[in-house]
DNA sequence: TTTTAAACTTGACAGTGATAAGATTAAGAG
DNA sequence: CTCTTAATCTTATCACTGTCAAGTTTAAAA
């Protein structure tokens, strides 16, 4: 018969992972710090030892997505193989992981918190994206350009597939791969 | 020396118009009910007189706001002449929208509350670019395929170029212009 | 002119973010 | 091993929020 002890040994962790799974499955409006902590099994002043307020718990739990996303696709990079699939593979990881967790996309860009400067996915994806232009010789001058708009579309997809209706999910990879292979880079 | 009524008269207009200037200003996440009672000078209780619950008012003054980029997006469509350039222009228009109210493009998209079959951009953006593909003898097989390509680049844009540091706004236009060509259709 | 229903106010409730003051205890210093 | 200290946690409290019930005012219909 365990008692609970005073001092919880992993409180901060706990909050980021039990948070996540409430936004995951209630969304991001009915998150309380008290919910939170009560969740945890503390009391509701409890997380304020951990952080500074709500705001910054939402950026430190946004930080900790970010970085599982930045490992998905990571592995996702070292997965491909034959180096002229990458960006298309890319492309479908990165729409497939909001699909996947939708609640999570409206939690990383509904509040202009992410900036594009500290964003590694976007850092990640930009240098593939040059590598693989410099390979298909794109030139230099329009490579800006062209990331950017394929960065767009793959980010835009990844929002408007959170949008129900918009994907079929009856063949998800089919579907993605055909929208992004429809235009020319 | 005119006292003021007891009643407003036209309360549920200016709640809507008074909140998204709110909004425009502060952010969502500032925004409440007494606050927006009190900028119309009204009890906290009045505005549900006019809306179920906060729920309900967000939901229709996103009604108010999509009403407005339907019209300008309809307005953008009519100024245009030469039919070869609409998608280009209609894309632009789309971006500019919400470059120029950033609060918007969260507002609306943030909280999964719009709904592809109701979001009457989306219809009128489809039947230009069906219209444009025609023209341009896109054959009918690849045309679902490239036009959700298209609004996943317009609306992926629209939302990036709400992150500060993604558009460079000195020539605005000549950026957008430039990143939606950047691809071929 | 009377009635009625819509538009508003007042006053209340539970839930929220946040802080101050105090209790507990893990971990390092002597 | 003891003492100290600082981190962690609890309790109590504050101002504020969404929301509702009950009552007040008044525009407009009967």
């Amino acid at each position: 018969m365990s008692e609970k002890p005073y001092h919880h040994g992993n409180l901060k962790m706990e909050l980021l992972e039990k948070g996540l799974a409430f936004v995951d499955e209630h969304g991001v409006e009915e998150l309380s710090m008290r919910k939170l902590a009560e969740v945890c099994g503390v009391s509701s002043a409890a997380p304020y030892a951990h952080f500074q307020n709500k705001e910054d718990f939402l950026i430190q739990a946004q930080r900790f997505i970010t970085e599982q996303f930045t490992e998905t696709l990571q592995e996702c990079i070292a997965a491909v193989k034959d180096k002229k699939k990458i960006l298309l593979e890319l492309g479908k990881r990165y729409v497939i992981f909001f699909y996947e967790n939708p609640s999570y996309y409206h939690f990383l860009f509904s509040h202009g918190r992410v900036e594009l400067t500290e964003y590694p996915p976007y850092q990640l994806f930009a240098e593939v994206v040059e590598e693989a232009f410099s390979e298909m010789g794109v030139k230099k001058k329009a490579r800006r350009k062209k990331m950017l708009a394929l960065w767009s579309m793959v980010h835009g997809l990844s929002g408007l597939s959170a949008m129900k209706g918009v994907l079929d999910g009856d063949d998800l990879e089919k579907e993605i791969e055909g929208i992004l292979n429809a235009v020319e880079i």
